[in-house]
DNA sequence: AGCGAACCGTACGCCAGATCACAGTTCTCA
DNA sequence: TGAGAACTGTGATCTGGCGTACGGTTCGCT
């Protein structure tokens, strides 16, 4: 039903006494998704530096699985081996406190390689990986890992250069979340967001992320987080979708982003 | 002046009436601080593959300077140029937001080695860092870094293990940030400080910070964190000091700080 | 020996955001 | 095709910790 009203909202300006006036969402799928799956290992930059052969040859003997919608890829009951690579679908990988309150700690899209730590003695630790797509894996083991990685110097920098930006992200995001206000927080996550995923040119970045999953990744409520997104779209900033967001306004955000209160 | 009712207050439950009741402090320095000054490279883990030969030749190339307490050691305007090895004296690490409020990352001891990132192609991007007390330093420039560093891979690994160690560290901060009370984080805070400060056997651990250097750390204010500071030390967990704090009871630091409500 | 600076305790109002409680809408799948 | 599940909107209420304010204590320096 129309606000009777309804002028009034489209034309309040923008310190309007309705803080996150009713938004008509955004209907269409618009078009079926592309999830962007690949030949395992040829397109991860992590191994860039192997050979065409090299690079065939590890295809060859890693094994991959398959996990759905909400299965869980592991946890600590299900130590983890070695190396994942991820070809297809997305996982988010978190944390739960003894109470059942949880933090996602990313998003990992196609592409992505995980648990690398654990091939410099690190071990996942309390973290929990979920897929959150039909998901599909590919595993290197310890050996594979030793064989071909641990042996190349220009592969253990990869690693490095890898885990020093993980390390700025968390910087980041550790600081946003004791100095600044939610709204800010939510402006830099979208942002970093729409980065990750490469949405096709000439179209406006999409972030296909329930308010749900937004919140987990922001340490705030799913409650919070509809009122801010409410509030940027109905400023134009951001277009809703069911479990979508359309960055329209890359640069309000980025704005945003730096408020510190 | 002593409480009129100081049976009371002595001999109150834990769960008393009155919470963070005023504590006596600490008198007594102890002891004259060793400050654990020593060779450049020489216990230096990170170094630990090189052989004593070459140990020696980077020793003599890297320059070192020094600080006085409340002195910049770098910021954006002083770029960082390679790696820095703390000798002698404490570095606070911290970031800032525009209207003045700051989270410290790290407060570094003697033996931290820091700006391994930018050898691995990062930034120290918005990092400042501070002397909290008189600081000795060596430097070693991006030629010796990677004359020295880069061709070897087990200098690599150990990077990347001493990343992969701050990212376990970071997440947990963030988490515990996100979804623990003030309390909880004093606590855990106080414990990854304690095992930091490598204190001389059979005596308690102790921490030279103060209180405003723990909020900062915590990301909290002074005052909550006096206020909660109190609330251990009046249950006998902590005893303090001007600027020092003891760890008396670990296992209940431990137990409070897996708390989360 | 005396003054300013750094530290610490405490108290009270206030507010961003958590919690709780529903209602409405759009999917999915039997 | 319809029942439930997932997703979102929006209020009412509560609260941890911030902001602010101020007094006391200890240290370092002149």
């Amino acid at each position: 039903m129309m606000d009777p009203c309804g002028e009034r909202v489209a034309s309040a300006p923008l310190a309007g006494e309705r803080p996150w006036s009713p938004q008509r969402r955004d209907p269409e799928p618009l078009m079926p998704i592309d999830n962007g799956s690949f030949s395992c290992l040829s397109e991860v930059d992590l191994f860039a530096d192997l050979s065409p052969a090299e690079i065939e040859q590890m295809d060859r003997m890693a094994p991959s699985r398959s996990y759905s919608l909400g299965e869980m890829v592991f946890s600590q009951s299900q130590p983890v081996t070695a190396l994942f690579i991820l070809k297809k679908g997305r996982i988010r990988i978190f944390r739960v406190t003894e109470d059942g309150k949880a933090l996602t700690m990313a998003i990992l899209e196609p592409g992505a390689v995980f648990g690398e730590m654990m091939m410099v003695g690190q071990r996942m630790y309390d973290n929990y990986a979920e897929a959150i797509d039909d998901v599909e894996i590919c595993l290197l083991n310890t050996a594979d890992v030793e064989r071909y990685l641990l042996a190349d110097p220009r592969i253990a920098i990869r690693i490095s250069r890898h885990l020093g930006q993980q390390v700025v992200r968390l910087e980041e995001r550790l600081t946003d979340l004791a100095l600044r206000p939610l709204q800010s927080r939510v402006c830099s996550t979208l942002l970093r967001l729409a980065e990750a995923a490469r949405t096709p040119r000439f179209t406006h970045p999409t972030i296909r992320l329930s308010h749900d999953q937004l919140a987990g990744l922001l340490g705030a409520t799913r409650e919070s987080t509809s009122k801010t997104m409410s509030e940027l779209a109905s400023r134009g900033i951001i277009r809703q979708g069911r479990a979508r967001v359309v960055i329209l306004d890359a640069d309000a955000l980025g704005q945003l982003a730096r408020q510190s209160n």
